[in-house]
DNA sequence: CCCTTGATGTGATAAATGTCACGCGCAATT
DNA sequence: AATTGCGCGTGACATTTATCACATCAAGGG
């Protein structure tokens, strides 16, 4: 399990085999079944979790009880509450698997230890944020500038393996607009093209 | 109009005077005029701005040729294009003074000099980061779940110092609504309040 | 001091989207 | 084999929002 996780830290952010043998020795293997919680609404985030296989989404609930996605995450990708994680204070969101998944956890100081220690992996996790940051951006640009059809052509564009790896309603739910008017794009926008 | 700079990198950054000399050393003045330009749409950026005096608003031109502003920058706030300058591309936003304004520019090689050789200013810069992440993400998560009066009632919440400063047109274009229908969310609001 | 420009408000109407209700089909569970 | 839950589609209708048109008002430039 622990395999995928080290040729990723080779390949992507060019560990040595000395130093992923440091990294191996403070990760934590976990597996998720679906539909189990990483993190729930109200625990403070204490992780970095790589998520070497599955799919896992981050969401939070409206007073209203209806669940937003803020976003998903496959394989190779990194999943955390940022906001919780960085000020350790209770997150307001929940994290669960869509999918079996596993994955492998660094706790907060083995973490900073090995930014503070690998300046390689620090360079990578601070290319790697400022991507992610350059991802918002733009998506709340389109949030704030395209039609619903145009955000969902986006989605599957941007992220055809996950849009057809979830339910179409969470994906709705991730674009901010309601299952049914999203299922009535998709089916016009297939009739058309 | 280097001042409120020192003050700032002192108080918010804790640099020493030494170190501020430094920057000091390599930051250039800019003062820009209402209207004015400080990134427009095809450039690089190459600059971190540091904002001493006035406002300024980070916008996009959609193909029907209506503006959508990403965000809006006031006194002591940073603004830049972070995807052009990350990468060197030509920037898809234009940056322009929505008062006269006062601008301290560090280039990208020096910033990355001082980054580099100020463990205290580097901290500082990373901390900052991650609270304009947490923003963005809590902005989609508005954008995608709250009804366009909550998203306004947010806003001046948010940002009181912003929403009596700029054009109501162009709140509205921040948060992706017509100007007519914030116009006519506003009054019905004031009015029942 | 006039004239232009920009900002805002507002009515009328169209378009987009949400909500509610229901049915269907599939897959997992028992 | 029957049952249950889930995902999806779709019609009918309500609500929200956009669009267009026009009026007013204030500020600033010539």
């Amino acid at each position: 399990m622990f395999e995928k996780f080290a040729v990723y830290l080779k390949e992507k952010a060019s560990l040595t085999d000395e130093q992923i043998e440091e990294v191996r020795a403070v990760t934590i293997n976990k597996r998720l079944r679906k539909r189990q919680y990483l993190l729930q609404e109200g625990d403070v985030c204490h992780h970095n979790c790589f998520l070497a296989k599955g799919c896992l989404r981050l969401y939070r609930v409206g007073e209203d009880g209806v669940e937003h996605i803020l976003r998903f995450a496959v394989e190779n990708w990194w999943i955390s509450d940022q906001e919780s994680y960085n000020n350790g204070i209770p997150s307001k969101n929940n994290i669960d698997a869509l999918e079996d998944s596993e994955l492998l956890l660094i706790e907060k100081n083995d973490f900073n230890h090995i930014v503070h220690n690998f300046p390689n992996f620090r360079t990578f996790k601070d290319a790697l944020k400022a991507r992610s940051f350059d991802v918002s951006q733009n998506r709340i640009m389109s949030n704030i500038s395209d039609t619903a059809e145009e955000k969902y052509k986006n989605f599957i564009k941007s992220y055809p393996d996950i849009s057809n790896r979830v339910p179409l309603h969470m994906i709705a739910s991730f674009l901010g607009v309601s299952r049914e008017t999203l299922s009535r794009i998709r089916n016009q926008f297939t009739k058309t093209h």
